[in-house]
DNA sequence: CGAGTGGTTCGAACGGTGTTCGTCTACGAA
DNA sequence: TTCGTAGACGAACACCGTTCGAACCACTCG
């Protein structure tokens, strides 16, 4: 009973005013901070309970268990990226680029979220405008329904891939230099690897290992999948020279 | 000293005849074993430890920690991809997706693994054969060094993504009937949203909903992939009617 | 031959995890 | 006021990865 009254200043809220009772929402906050605080290994229900000063049987009463919570954060990720930028069917394959770049970013503000989420099918109010804007571009992109349909699987399974890929390299607490000594070493073994047997391993070793630190193998992703997506209309839109009828 | 000599009636056996010590070799093969079995979340310490009739202590002498262990079953898995198919530059596409095939495959075959390769570099023996193969395929299609060099990232994040999301649905002990129940739901659901906000959802729920049972989405990504690398290629190789300069 | 020595084996334990059980408490309905 | 019930929660269960320290074993060196 230490606690003190946590009114806001004006006491008309709808809500609860004192010792405000365990709710899913104060459950998934509570969650929430501990994911960007301290990652998705240190979320576990009894951190989450004592975050919330109580124990971890009481969440139980409010989350059937850790799979359903983990399902929630991913909703709470996607409900923190924006799409404000209206389609233009012209620009339909930077903004398609654009909207795989905010999923990423959006997951890697969640740090660990990605693990919860790559098996995930994303049912919740704010996923599904990410589905529905996809599902938009590629139409003005002239991308079959079938092929449109897919690749809403295929792009968040891509995007959730690379964040999920980047917390578990960065949760095996390497330093930067540590990741840089990796990829040095890494570039040497393949430069040192047999050439008769592997003669394209060792001659691209240096491509093999660069772009390791950022954005740049993600943008590649983002350019073949686009890509792909474009071949796959029957009438390309795509500002190429081609006086079609 | 009360154990007892434990030579074996034949002493001419090849193999060691008595208590055979442990290796390396001897946990993967228990850890493969559980792992075929069980999935992936039965693979613990303990329980390879067990299979092989003793604790988990002892197992640290041979393998540092659990992590390393994983790479060591990722390591196996990438031994039992087979490509025998000699390159033939033609048809570098259709190989390149066979090869795609092929380490899916590897990867149902051992069920869990993929949750371990997600975030592995793979650098063992066989791996790099793969690896070899992709850039062979990359520059038969005339793809460029860069490129080719980050697909070799991106392939198998791409096939491991897949077999992953496929053990983690299969994971949660859902029957066929259940994931078709789901699927129904799931499809009822995207059908019963308000067609003015989510108006191609609504319109696709059909798509969005289909070829969840086996390989249509993977075939789906090959497709995607293989034709984004392609339009990577300064001066397209493949069979396309466009007279270009 | 005896003494050491360095690597294996492994029982026990530590600190963590998700989850369940059964008790208790507090509040709305009658 | 009493009752019923839903929520809170301490305690416990069955796991997990990993470490410690003592026994054990096959060697080599003196």
């Amino acid at each position: 009973m230490s606690q003190p009254p946590w009114q806001p200043i004006a006491p008309a809220k709808p809500a609860r005013p004192a010792k405000e009772p365990l709710t899913r929402d104060r459950i998934v906050d509570a969650a929430m901070r501990v994911l960007t605080q301290s990652g998705y290994e240190a979320v576990s229900m009894r951190k989450i309970a004592s975050e919330l000063g109580t124990g971890p049987a009481s969440l139980y009463a409010h989350v059937a268990n850790k799979r359903e919570l983990d399902q929630l954060l991913v909703e709470r990720t996607a409900e923190q990226m924006v799409f404000d930028d209206p389609i233009d069917p012209d620009r339909w394959q930077e903004q398609l680029k654009a909207t795989m770049r905010e999923m990423l970013r959006a997951m890697r503000a969640n740090p660990g979220v990605a693990r919860a989420a790559i098996g995930a099918v994303p049912v919740g109010e704010r996923a599904l405008r990410t589905t529905e804007r996809i599902l938009t571009l590629l139409k003005a992109g002239n991308v079959p329904d079938q092929a449109a349909a897919w690749a809403v699987d295929l792009i968040p399974l891509y995007v959730t891939a690379v964040a999920f890929e980047e917390t578990v390299q960065s949760a095996s607490d390497w330093t930067p230099e540590d990741v840089e000594r990796f990829v040095n070493n890494l570039r040497t073994y393949f430069e040192g690897l047999p050439a008769d047997r592997f003669p394209l391993t060792v001659a691209l070793a240096n491509q093999l290992t660069s772009g390791a630190d950022g954005d740049a193998r993600f943008e590649f992703g983002l350019t073949v999948i686009t890509a792909g997506l474009a071949a796959l209309a029957p009438t390309p839109l795509t500002p190429t020279p081609n006086p079609n009828p």
